[in-house]
RNA sequence: GGGGAUGUAGCUCAGUUGGGAGAGCACCUCCUUUGCAAGGAGGGGGUCAGGAGUUCGAGUCUCCUCAUCUCCA
């Protein structure tokens, strides 16, 4: 059985139970900062469980991608993948456990060729104080399982689920097990948990009905607080299905991998299957190629921080392992293709982005190469250092310093090492490796959650509609406290049951703005949203107090309102004009919507040029001339899709989401406040496009009277520039360029005069010349403008010396004194070294000097010293030159 | 978010107790030469990433900022 008909079967049967049949979630969580990367089919559903919102359905089908990188080190063996499909069904206050396991039960051995006899139940143990789960045993029982092949298991590791970060919803589970293999060793075998390995497990059944205040590594049942709705979480792993139900024994078997694996195999001239460590490597290439397409899809570009970074470790993996199999230029683009071949029909997306998917993988393997390259030749000096110092092993300081900076993996620098006969310090390496995660990690703390009260039904957003409304305190918080009362000058949090003050969101700041109460008022400073349903304002206490359950007015500042609202409604036609100019590829990948500019980035691999830009100007401005109205409408989110609404990867399916539409121009998913005609907007002026990143652009614009000032301070320059050179503005550029090329001109010529100038300094300094036994000593003070020339001039005079001699010059450069000193190299024999003498000649002036035997100059301070300084000197290089 | 590395001519990079900002390639001019990276002579091109400090003097030392690369979280 094909992937494509188990996905199907799935759903079709769930749907046949009256669940709603969704579309799995991006893998950016979306207002969700707790975690990473969707590692679960639940992760969008999270505010569903912890009652924040409501599910569309109350029951839901969906077949979800997830990527974990825990186990990124086992990848390679014939089990962990870091990418994979999760097979879930959910329910939200709906059926529960009994359900839960008949429906499973059913799906597996009757519309799927399972074989009852190979089915084993586990079900949690107990911990803790939690007892044991005997309403998930006698569902199993129910269904006909025999009790000895229901099996309990104890602790929170085992039958034991979430939460997935730092808290959230978790619970028992039970899961389904497929005995491979009998015993035929009549070891004393446990079950599932057994290391026997006859074992493989295939779907988990998550009862969801507690919520937890920690992580789950650090569980305990005192963090558990009951959940109102229970619900039901389900993930079968739908590569193991495919192993089971297509009779092979790794998911590289299956139609998943297969045609990836055959194509490495060929592009790496090897044979799978033939030896286990190049199978493994393999493996490798295959499995973080695949998940690499499916990151980039999902707008996750190579980079070095955060999720991008993921992306990017996973290709330099594969690359490093294709690179050890003897591969030396990119490749894993062509099986990224192979594998959007293969998976487009579930994942219409890939093959529309095709083209840029392959090329960020083709770039991120050119970065990775080079890296290689410029490492190398470093690796190189770091092994010649150990073979001259007669050592045999490399540090491991070195190795992680190659690693750490440079990009050189460890594997390489131990096969390149290795190939000299020089071993690796692993050891040190790996705890230099160890002392860099320890400090990474201290440094990472996260903020302090906040005590604001998540006991309410949810504040209603006003802002829409109005920039002023009433509503009553709920909650108030100071520093980390809750408090009843907040006093003139202090700072604090307040929420409000009902608030026009628009959170920070989508780009758009926070609204400002105060809130007034009978006994006094509060500015807001800041808007912003930890959570769904909660509204936080920030701000202090202008004066009087204001305390919990008062009535307020809530204003919000209306002209940073409506500046925002012109930025955002722009930021919208923007986006529309870059894929009108540039191409559909056109991503957002951020943006910022502020008072006063607007920041949007994309993805696209070239900078834009200046016909682009200008091109995608006059096209915003002509859409605020149009006027269009703004449409504001309410959809459910397929509905909207079906529109032709902009979804930004990662909205969240089933809820009814707010579709912003301008004429036939533009038409997004967004919840931030717009004007309700483009013609508000004014102007829009482009003030800067740069690169934020590999693939990645960034445009600032202005809208309003800000893009008029903006204008209007070019053109101020303008004039400016044309005032000073007394030249107008259409005839700049070449009153500059004529400008430069005199400039020039007149730099050589006075370069020239000076040099005649110094010439005739020469004659004079050289007939004023001094014999000392055979040597000829020049001292003198000159007129030069620069040190250019004073040096020059030394030249010249050393060139007449006949050889034998030297020279000490002085001259005033920037109001204080200057010397140089030049020695032939006879001199030098007869212990003269410039750099010492006029070092001395330096300190007479108040400074110092220095430099080498035959030149160097020193500086003083007071430019009256010249002259003393000069004759100290002398009588220096006479002892020495007569000595 | 934290750590490391790098930033010098259009490109690739040298630049060693702080003391003349350089090479190769590319470019321009002239000469020589019908042939595969032609040769010779000459020339233009630099706010040494930016800013502050120490010093008589900073590409070089100290601090800050920015950018790029890289590792970790």
């Amino acid at each position: 059985m094909r992937t494509y008909e188990i996905r199907q079967r799935f759903l079709d049967y769930f749907a046949e139970k009256n669940h709603l049949v969704m579309p799995g979630s991006s893998l950016v969580p979306q207002g969700d900062p707790s975690v990473l990367l969707t590692s679960a089919g639940m992760q969008q559903f999270k505010d569903y469980y912890l009652a924040l919102a409501d599910p569309p359905r109350p029951r839901i089908a969906t077949v979800q991608k997830c990527l974990r990188t825990d186990d990124i080190e086992e990848v390679g063996d014939p089990s962990h993948l870091t990418f994979f499909e999760m097979l879930g069904n959910f329910a939200f206050g709906d059926y529960f456990k009994a359900e839960a396991v008949a429906f499973a039960w059913e799906l597996v051995t009757e519309r799927f060729p399972f074989a009852k006899e190979q089915i084993w139940a586990t079900v949690f143990g107990g911990e803790g104080g939690l007892p044991p789960d005997e309403e998930a045993e006698r569902a199993w029982l129910a269904v006909g399982v025999p009790p000895e092949r229901i099996v309990r298991y104890s602790g929170w590791v085992e039958n034991w689920w979430g939460p997935t970060g730092d808290s959230g919803p978790c619970g028992p589970c039970s899961e389904i097990h497929l005995e491979l293999a009998p015993n035929t060793d009549g070891h004393d075998c446990i079950g599932p948990a057994c290391a026997c390995g006859r074992f493989l497990e295939i779907w988990n059944l998550v009862f969801n009905q507690y919520y937890s205040r920690v992580s789950g590594s650090e569980l305990r049942a005192d963090a558990l607080t009951p959940l109102e709705r229970v619900g039901v979480d389900t993930g079968a792993g739908l590569e193991r299905w495919a192993v089971a139900l297509q009779g092979v024994d790794t998911p590289y078997d299956t139609d998943l991998f297969k045609p990836v694996v055959a194509q490495a195999a060929s592009l790496l001239g090897c044979e799978y299957g033939a030896k286990p460590d190049r199978d493994a490597a393999l493996r490798i290439v295959c499995e973080h190629t695949r998940a690499a397409v499916f990151l980039i899809a999902d707008g996750v570009l190579p980079g070095n921080a955060e999720r991008s970074y993921v992306t990017r470790r996973l290709i330099r993996r594969a690359m490093r392992h294709a690179y050890l199999l003897g591969r030396r230029e990119p490749m894993l683009a062509a099986l990224g293709k192979t594998v959007i071949a293969h998976m487009a029909a579930t994942y219409p997306d890939l093959q529309a982005r095709e083209d840029f998917i392959l090329r960020m993988i083709t770039q991120e393997e050119e970065r990775f190469l080079r890296n290689v390259n410029q490492g190398l030749p470093i690796l190189t000096g770091m092994l010649d250092g150990v073979s001259q110092a007669g050592g045999e092993i490399l540090a491991g300081a070195d190795a992680f310093l190659l690693h750490d900076s440079y990009g050189f993996p460890i594997e390489l620098t131990r096969e390149v090492a290795d190939g000299r006969g020089i071993g690796v310090d692993e050891g040190g390496y790996r705890a230099a490796l160890g002392e860099q995660q320890e400090r990474s990690r201290q440094s990472a703390q996260f903020e302090i959650v906040q005590n604001l009260p998540t006991d309410f039904e949810g504040v209603a957003f006003t802002g829409y509609e109005t920039t002023t409304d009433t509503g009553v305190v709920i909650g108030i918080q100071q520093g980390d406290e809750r408090v009843g009362v907040l006093e003139s000058g202090q700072q604090g949090l307040i929420v409000l049951d009902r608030t026009p003050f628009y959170a920070e969101g989508g780009g758009q700041v926070g609204d400002t703005g105060r809130i007034q109460s009978a006994d006094g008022v509060f500015r807001v400073d800041n808007t912003y949203s930890p959570q769904n349903g909660l509204i936080i304002h920030e701000g202090s206490v202008l004066e009087g107090l204001i305390a919990a359950d008062a009535p307020v007015t809530a204003t919000v500042a209306t002209e940073r309102r409506a500046n925002a609202a012109r930025n955002h409604t722009a930021t919208h036609l923007l986006h529309a004009g870059l894929r009108g100019v540039l191409g559909e590829h056109v991503q957002q990948s951020g943006s910022l919507v502020a008072p006063d500019h607007l920041r949007f980035d994309f993805a696209h691999p070239d900078a834009l040029t200046r016909a682009e830009l200008d091109e995608v100007e006059r096209r915003v401005n002509a859409h605020v001339q149009a006027n269009h109205e703004l449409e504001v409408a309410h959809l459910e989110t397929s509905e909207a899709v079906a529109a032709g609404a902009l979804a930004l990867f990662g909205e969240k399916y089933g809820e009814t989401v707010r579709v912003i539409a301008i004429g036939d121009v533009s038409k997004e998913l967004c919840g931030g406040t717009h004007v309700s005609a483009t013609g508000a907007i004014g102007l829009f002026a482009i003030r800067s496009e740069s690169s934020i990143g590999a693939g990645l652009r960034r445009i600032e614009a202005l809208t309003g009277l800000a893009a008029v000032r903006h204008v209007q301070n070019q053109h101020a320059l303008l004039l400016e520039l044309s005032r000073t050179l007394e030249t107008p503005p259409q005839e700049l550029a070449a009153r500059t360029a004529a400008l430069r090329e005199e400039v020039s001109e007149q730099r050589r010529q006075i370069s020239q005069l000076e040099r005649g100038q110094a010439g005739q300094q020469v004659e004079q300094l050289i007939a004023a010349a001094e014999d000392v036994q055979g040597s000829t000593l020049v001292v003198g003070q000159v007129d030069v403008p620069n040190v250019e020339t004073f040096r020059e001039l030394g030249d010249r005079v050393k060139d007449r010396l006949g050889g034998r001699g030297a020279l000490l010059l002085g001259a005033v450069l920037n109001d204080r004194p200057q010397f140089l000193i030049m020695a032939t190299k006879d001199a030098t024999k007869r212990g003269v070294h410039a750099g010492n003498l006029v070092r001395e000649v330096g300190k007479a002036a108040g400074g110092g000097g220095g430099g080498g035997p035959e030149t160097a100059q020193a500086g003083g301070r007071d430019p009256a010293k010249l002259q003393d300084a000069l004759a100290a000197g002398t009588e220096l290089l006479r002892d020495v030159l007569s000595g």
